[in-house]
DNA sequence: TCCTGTTTTGAATTGTTGTTCAGTTCTTTC
DNA sequence: GAAAGAACTGAACAACAATTCAAAACAGGA
């Protein structure tokens, strides 16, 4: 054997790898997941339809990966906000709040991830994400029943419900058109943290209280907004 | 002109189309959207696949007028049940609980109707469904809350999270797999009614209060489940 | 430099379904 | 029963994008 891969061309093939795949993903926000078509992310990423095949076994493959890429830094995003929070009816604020922020920065991206139409089947990475982060949600309405914080309930129902309640609103067909306006926005991210928390049974008066302050620091400033939404 | 159509010439044709719809819901009740191909369809209806273009102009056009003949059935139940009750609250509660006993009964219909990925775009016809269930849905909201017995809120946010929250939590890939079961389909769409109405600010005794009223009607008896679920 | 094995290329292939259309069958009227 | 028009048939067509693969370019070691 006269060829061996060494340390340099192990570190190209992971670069590659990783410009495919976000070519994948600029290609979703851009043009949502019909615009993930093999030929156009070879172009983006600078390689030939061909050597996309040398990563990724198929197209299912190349998305369900980038379904779950981005699912993962949705759930750390989660868990930082929600562990950063002071108890457990706050850290379930938080964590709609992150999920909210999160869905509206990106439409398309959010959209292509949890809904979008796509030709082949990624039923089973689409499922992993949303049953990731239903866990969590579930975790974290738990937390805050067994505080005392909230009524006795169905906690998985209950989160599935809150994601649901979420991704409807927000990223949904029928969602607000003008949320490129940060104060829309903002004011779209408190409504829906308000109702969240009153679904799970939080009182009014006191879901009120927790929203501003989650939403307080999970949206950052106003000069910051358009390129949290690049 | 030596020709005309005949009265029974019209509805024959008429049945005929009829046919081809219900070929379509039957498919997409037995397997999903991604059963609803021409060739399939046609025999379902006992016809050759190019009949079907005499009666839809393409597939697109098909699975719209499915999707909007299932909706018209969705929202005039709605209707009834809301029209039934005997206030506002209970009103929005029976709406409610409607939407969830009708998803429940035919999940696989239902997700068809309202995510499922289909090859031809339907956004349009998916779009007007979910905004005139919404709207429904809003409107009593809209009356509840004039009614005194809802906080102030963005109506028609919280109309669209509430059909989310139906949706995912029932037809969802993370929905429950049991409802087959009366007795935990009866629990679920008890659960989501009232996760439901305190979402919208109805307090959690009151509410419960309205769950149970709306709940008894709208399920049939035992012995009617298992031709509803079919 | 040359040999060996790896990676890349991109044009050709493949597979899948919606859609078309020339020929056939059916309906109505005279 | 024959003519005229409408409706139906189903095999052929078209379009589109994922996938393949033979040839070319490249990297490592002697």
């Amino acid at each position: 054997m006269v060829y061996r891969r060494t340390h340099q061309v192990v570190k190209r093939l992971a670069a590659r790898r990783n410009a495919i795949l976000n070519a994948a993903r600029d290609a979703a926000a851009d043009g949502g997941m019909a615009a993930v078509q093999i030929a156009p992310v070879a172009t983006r990423a600078n390689v030939a339809a061909g050597t996309v095949y040398r990563y990724f076994p198929s197209k299912a493959d190349l998305i369900s990966e980038l379904i779950a890429d981005v699912s993962r830094a949705e759930l750390s995003a989660i868990r930082r906000a929600a562990d950063a929070a002071p108890g457990p009816s706050s850290a379930l604020a938080a964590a709609v709040t992150t999920v909210a922020v999160h869905v509206v920065s990106n439409r398309k991206l959010a959209w292509g991830i949890l809904a979008e139409p796509v030709d082949v089947d990624v039923t089973e990475s689409r499922m992993a994400s949303r049953r990731e982060i239903a866990a969590e949600m579930e975790l974290r309405i738990d937390a805050a029943m067994r505080a005392g914080h909230l009524p006795t309930q169905d906690t998985a129902l209950a989160a599935t419900a809150l994601i649901g309640a979420l991704h409807e609103s927000l990223v949904g067909p029928l969602a607000p058109a003008d949320l490129d306006d940060p104060v829309k926005l903002r004011d779209a991210v408190q409504t829906i943290t308000l109702f969240a928390l009153r679904a799970v049974g939080v009182l009014d008066a006191r879901a009120r209280g927790l929203v501003v302050q989650a939403v307080m620091p999970a949206l950052p400033a106003k000069r910051e907004m358009s390129a949290l939404a690049g």
